[in-house]
RNA sequence: GCCCUCAUCGUCUAGAGGCCUAGGACACAUCCCUUUCACGGAUGCGACGCGGGUUCGAAUCCCGCUGGGGGUACCA
């Protein structure tokens, strides 16, 4: 038996920014693409005139890049099924559309919007459910010839048969059955604009770029059934379906902007300095587990290992604190080169260009550790770069006003020029040596210094911290203390 | 309302009838390391929603309940 080339994709609609949970179904659809050998697809559907912005496209398509996620056909390189953009294939769904009707599998229905609403209010009132009551299949020519002189413009709507039960084979979920009166009626898929409707377009796009497999949001699985029933209509074969279960919040909720504001977006974390490596790790991760259960893992692997049967059932719970491990992780493990690269933006208000590219890296290298995001790397690093230490009342009137720490940092100021900059260790045992001369040790003598230097008693490594700073900026923090005004 | 779906520590999960007095990770607590913070290491806290079955034996299978979520548009 020869397998089709897998085909998978994500079909963005670019009416907001790159949503986390669109990340991730994007993410799977490319990992199974690649771990099958496939073809990932990205087609945008922007059939939504209302709220599709073009500021959207460029935020899914970059956002999906700095992941990692990358396309081998899509409306910005094309593609052997191009058009990849809905909009431009308006006149292909409207003949498709048209097709239909003449087989008898879809006519015109001159409704208009305030009937449908009264249809569902009184629906709602009688407490049934919400339907379209297929009028329009029953109209009279008179009718249609009234509607049509009265100016009204039809919509497309596809038959749905009643007493049907729609079934597939879930990759994630199973078996699953839907009956079509729990459909609504008869459903649109041409507007009155002239645009087609999701659903209808959909599953066009999908027939005509061959797509073998549809991983989404478990949020589709209704239109799943009613996408099928267009499949029949148009003679053409079934993909696999997978539906993926949503990301929640704490509150268990599913993340939404109304709530959350920028925190579901992309581009808040890629701002605040998340590492792309570590965004996919996490979003692989909340609901599929590799099948040797490692946390840690790259694009590369994932793609190698990804597999549908791991994926869990049941919805995954977004919490920070578990990304901020994973960021954390790879701020402090990925290269030290790409590090500094990606940390320059973060610390873009400090005069860079007084420290060597490999002293940067050092800093960085020094105040990586504790961040769980790049964010935070600018007041880690303040002190590296500015003579004059922001002291809190405290220290200044405090610490630094002991007899003892006044000798230190004296003593200290007297021995600057026979420190061994640019060595670590020296430079510690330097600060020991003095400690040893004065008969002080641990905080008495370490803390005077620090405080000195970065303007707390807390911080990196102290002998690393003078190494760096070198002569001529320690010597200007300690006399900028030392002759106070 | 109706339809679909889900159900293991606070969170992400392992678990596909005996290996489970339920394992790992994050978070949290304590301790160790350290001049400090962080890192790292150790320990601890901590879960199979409930009720019935099936079975010699159930977190794992079946049924019901409860609870959560999603859908129900001329949005996608």
């Amino acid at each position: 038996m020869t397998q089709a080339k897998v085909r998978a994709r994500i079909a963005p609609s670019p009416t907001g920014h790159l949503h986390l949970g669109t990340a991730r179904t994007a993410l799977y659809n490319f990992l199974f693409a690649r771990k099958h050998k496939g073809d990932f697809i990205l087609r945008l559907e922007d059939t939504d005139e209302v709220r599709s912005d073009d500021a959207y496209t460029d935020d899914i398509l970059s956002g999906l890049k700095w992941l990692g996620i990358n396309w081998d056909e899509g409306p910005d390189i094309g593609g052997p099924y191009a058009p990849y953009k809905q909009t431009e294939k308006t006149d292909h769904y409207e003949n498709v559309a048209h097709k239909l009707i003449e087989q008898g599998k879809a006519y015109f229905c001159y409704a208009t919007p305030e009937e449908l609403d009264a249809l569902r209010e009184e629906q709602r009132q009688s407490n049934s459910a919400s339907r379209y009551d297929n009028r329009g299949r029953h109209y009279t020519p008179e009718q249609v010839d009234k509607y049509v002189k009265e100016g009204r413009v039809p919509v497309i709507r596809f038959k749905v048969e009643d007493n049907r039960v729609v079934s597939w084979h879930d990759a994630i979920k199973g078996e699953i059955q839907i009956n079509t009166e729990d459909l609504g009626g008869d459903m649109v898929i041409v507007k009155s604009s002239g645009i087609a409707i999701y659903n209808f377009a959909v599953v066009v796009d999908d027939v005509d770029m061959k797509m073998t497999h549809v991983i989404r949001g478990e949020d589709h699985i209704h239109n799943t059934a009613k996408q099928i029933l267009i499949y029949e209509a148009l003679g053409e074969p079934l993909p696999q379906f997978a539906h993926v279960p949503l990301i929640f919040d704490l509150d268990r909720q599913k993340l939404s902007k109304r709530k959350h504001g920028e925190a579901v977006h992309i581009n808040k974390y890629r701002k605040d300095g998340y590492m792309p490596e570590a965004i996919m790790n996490y979003l692989a991760q909340m609901s599929w587990t590799p099948a040797d259960e490692r946390e840690i893992f790259t694009v590369a692997e994932a793609c190698e290992i990804f597999d549908l049967d791991r994926v869990s059932k049941s919805p995954a719970v977004f919490d920070i604190k578990r990304l901020d491990w994973f960021n954390s992780h790879y701020i402090k493990s990925l290269p030290i080169a790409l590090i500094t690269e990606r940390a320059r933006e973060f610390l873009k208000d400090f005069e860079l260009s007084q420290y060597s590219q490999s002293e940067l890296e050092h800093i960085v290298a020094l105040v990586r550790e504790g961040l769980s995001a790049l964010k935070d790397i600018a007041p880690a690093a303040a002190f590296f770069f500015s003579d004059k230490v922001q002291i809190s009342d405290e220290l200044s009137q405090g610490l630094l006003k002991q007899e003892s720490s006044l000798k230190v940092l004296s003593k200290v100021h007297a021995s600057l020029s026979q420190m061994p900059w640019g060595d670590a260790k020296g430079c510690k045992a330097s600060v020991d040596a003095i400690g040893k001369e004065l008969g002080l040790k641990g905080k008495d003598l370490y803390w005077p210094v620090r405080a000195a230097l970065c303007g707390a008693t807390s911080g990196p490594d102290l002998g690393s911290t003078l190494s760096i700073l070198g002569e001529r900026r320690v010597k200007a923090r300690l006399e900028a203390l030392m002759q106070p005004c």
